[in-house]
DNA sequence: TGTATCCGATACATTCGTGTATCGAAAGGG
DNA sequence: CCCTTTCGATACACGAATGTATCGGATACA
C-alpha cells in the first residue's frame, strides 16, 4: 500500500516549481512577512487556487523554498571542497568555497529572513541547525585531510572547532554584505578572515584597504 | 524662533516611551512584519489614537526603537572598553565587551530584524552602517592603545582591519546564538574567536568542547 | 483659577488578505 | 476514445488592520 496514493503529477510539479521560483523573487525583494499569498501567485502567473492546492500556508512554502535552495548550495559547496588537485591546496579550496558562498545576494537575503523566522520557531530552528552542522562537518572533514599542511591555531581546538570558526566568519561577512551590497569586497574580506583563522601566523597577502 | 514650536510635553514623552518599550517586547516575540499597530498599542495599554499621535507609521516606530537601544548598547560598549586597569589588559577588556554584547537575546532578535529591514532600504542601511562604523572605531582605538602588548596577525592589516574582524566575529556568533539560544556557550565561543583573531599565535586557554 | 492648547480614546469607512466551496478543464488509465 | 480523477480558476463570505475625523478630558501657563 503506497503512502498517500495520489494518482499523479506532472502539471502539478511544474506549477509547484513555478510558485517556488516566483516566491524566491518576491521574498528577496520585499522580505517574508511583507509578502502576501496573492503577490506570490501573481508573480508566478497563477491564481490562489493553485497555491492552496500545493501548500497549506505561506510558512510551508517558505520552508520548502529554503530547503530546496539550501540543499543546492550545500551540494555546490561540497563539490567545491572535494574538487582538488593532487596536493591538498587549502588556499585554492578557500577561494572556490568563497566564490560559491557569496554568489547571490538575493539568496543571502532570503536565508537571513529564514534565520529570523527560525529564531522564533524551535521546530524550524532544528532544521536550520542541521543544515549548518552538515556544512561544518564537510568543512571539518576537508580541514582534517589537510592537517599538517596547515597549522591550525591551537585556540580553536580541533578541526571541528576550526570549522565552527569558518562558519562564523561566513555569517559575519554576510551581515556586512547585506548592508553594503559589495560582493567583491566581501569575498576578499572573507578570504582574509579565513586565512587569519586557519593559518597559524598567517602569510600576509596584499592587504587591501579594509576601511570601507 | 523655535523649530516646530509645539507647546509641549510630559504626558507625551511618557506614552511615547511606553509605546517603544511595549513594541520592543512584541517585536522580540513575534518579529517585525508579523506585528500590527494594534498589537503594540494593546501591549502598551493605549489605543491607536495614541500611536498615530506619536508616529506616522510602524516603520518609524521601529526605527526610533532601534536607534534608542543601539545608542544605549554603544554607550555600554564604550564604557566597557574605556574602563581599564593601569595595564592595558586586553583579555579582560574582551571579557567585559563580550558580556555586554551578548547580554540580551531579545535585543539580538530585534537587531537582526532591523538588519533584514535595512538590507532592503538603503536609507536605513546607511544608518545601521554608521552605527557599525562607530562601534568599529571604538574597538580600533582601543586596539591601537594596546598595540605592542598584543601582536596582531599581519593578515588583518592595521587596527582598523582587526576591528572589522572583531565585529564580523560578533555577527557570526550572534547568528548561531539566535538558533541555539545558548548564551553561555556563545560567550565562550566569542572569546575564543576573538583570541584567535587578535593574538598572533594564540595562547591556548582551556578549550571547551566546541561540538555543539 | 481660568483658558487655550494638546493628547489620546472612540467610532467609522474602507481596503486588503484569507480561506473555502464550487466548477470547468486537463491529464492519465483502461 | 471514454471516463475517472485531479488540478487550478472563480466567486463569495469573512475577519483583520488601517487611517481619519471627531470629541471629551487632561495639562501647562498666565
Amino acid at each position: 500500500m503506497r503512502e498517500t496514493a495520489k494518482r499523479v503529477t506532472r502539471r502539478r510539479a511544474e506549477t509547484r516549481a513555478r510558485l517556488l521560483d516566483a516566491a524566491f523573487g518576491v521574498f528577496a525583494a520585499k522580505g517574508f512577512g511583507h509578502v502576501s499569498i496573492e503577490e506570490v501567485c501573481e508573480a508566478a502567473g497563477y491564481s490562489r487556487g493553485a497555491f492552496y492546492s500545493n501548500f497549506a500556508t505561506l510558512d510551508e512554502l517558505f520552508f520548502a523554498l529554503y530547503q530546496e535552495r539550501a540543499d543546492l548550495i550545500a551540494a555546490q559547496v561540497a563539490s567545491a571542497l572535494a574538487e582538488d588537485g593532487p596536493g591538498l591546496d587549502v588556499p585554492a579550496a578557500v577561494d572556490r568555497v568563497t566564490e560559491v558562498l557569496l554568489l547571490d545576494v538575493d539568496w543571502l537575503l532570503v536565508k537571513t529572513d529564514f534565520l529570523v523566522h527560525a529564531a522564533r520557531d524551535p521546530q524550524v530552528a532544528r532544521v536550520l541547525l542541521g543544515h549548518r552542522a552538515r556544512l561544518r562537518e564537510a568543512v571539518a572533514e576537508r580541514l582534517f585531510r589537510a592537517r599538517g599542511r596547515t597549522g591550525l591555531p591551537a585556540v580553536l581546538g580541533d578541526t571541528a572547532g576550526a570549522a565552527h570558526a569558518v562558519v562564523a566568519a561566513y555569517d559575519g561577512v554576510t551581515t556586512q554584505l547585506l548592508l553594503d551590497k559589495d560582493v567583491e569586497h566581501a569575498r576578499i574580506w572573507l578570504k582574509q578572515l579565513l586565512t587569519a583563522l586557519l593559518t597559524d601566523g598567517g602569510a600576509a597577502p596584499a592587504t587591501p584597504s579594509t576601511t570601507h
